[in-house]
DNA sequence: CATGGTGGCGAATTTTATGCCGTTCCAGTC
DNA sequence: GACTGGAACGGCATAAAATTCGCCACCATG
């Protein structure tokens, strides 16, 4: 994980498609090279893979929210249940186990707040391990691009 | 947005790299006619970039952190001021304004709990806007690789 | 029944990926 | 100073892919 490492990754998270060749010339280096160092980083488990950035909106998730979940009893076996039956939601884009007042944090996206609130009440409160919960409605989201290699 | 738009979409979502004709054989249409779909799909905005996938440990982010903030007071110049000043601080991953209890919520990731600390105390605690925090470490993110497109 | 627009198709052309290999450069070693 | 291993280079050949473009089928419309 050298500089020219970091820059091929920083590249790539800006935009996965460009060309070997087009990658190769922004680094100043030969394609060949490129080539070798992209796999090599993929090969190590640097690159896990490429997706598409898609707009919400096309996927009729205009509404994004932030709900902190409360789990009783805190055994592994009820986190684990939860955190994978949370996962298997299609609202659900991403769930994080925490330490701390809150149990889990479930970063949801949906159509609309009717949708929000249909998702709330008829999938969410349906399972009985939750002893609370506690939404955020998202107004704005900043995302970085590309996070980059701290020093 | 047509059934074959999404399965485009979904497609890409899972692996943005693969060849065009790959993704045309796997829709069971022509390469020429696919390249025109994506191309159109860039165009309305629906795609909005292509990004690698990279392992936090690589990028020196091992430690993962939820950061919800209360700021005050609440103008609409705090707010946009504390946004973009937490969207540059290089251990920020993406800031979301909430509604609600919470004004902000921080996903940050660092190296490690004393990266954590010190970036909570000497970055965060300094701006004089803030009149509360609360910090929960992050044990275990599940991420879905493709959200779908809800119906 | 024309007709114009849309979307799709596939052949042709250009560009790229990929593997191979001899050469060069550099750093560390003797 | 000579040697050596590793990394990068650059050229080349082949395969694969991207991109272009003319043509056709379909369909809604007048």
């Amino acid at each position: 994980m050298d500089e020219l490492d970091s820059a091929i990754v920083r590249l790539l998270q800006t935009d996965a498609r460009q060309s070997n060749r087009e990658l190769a010339r922004q680094l100043g280096i030969a394609p060949s090279t490129c080539l070798e160092r992209v796999r090599a980083l993929t090969r190590r488990g640097v690159i896990r893979g490429y997706h598409a950035d898609i707009d919400p909106v096309a996927l009729n998730r205009g509404v994004q929210a932030m709900v902190s979940v409360q789990v009783r009893p805190l055994s592994r076996e009820v986190i684990n249940t939860f955190k994978t039956s949370a996962a298997e939601m299609p609202e659900v884009l991403s769930v994080f186990v925490l330490a701390g007042g809150d149990d889990f944090l479930l970063h949801v996206a949906v159509r609309d707040l009717d949708h929000l609130h249909a998702f709330l009440l008829d999938r969410l409160s349906k399972r009985k391990e939750i002893v609370g919960f506690r939404t955020s409605v998202v107004f704005q989201q900043v995302q970085k691009a590309a996070p980059s290699r701290l020093p």
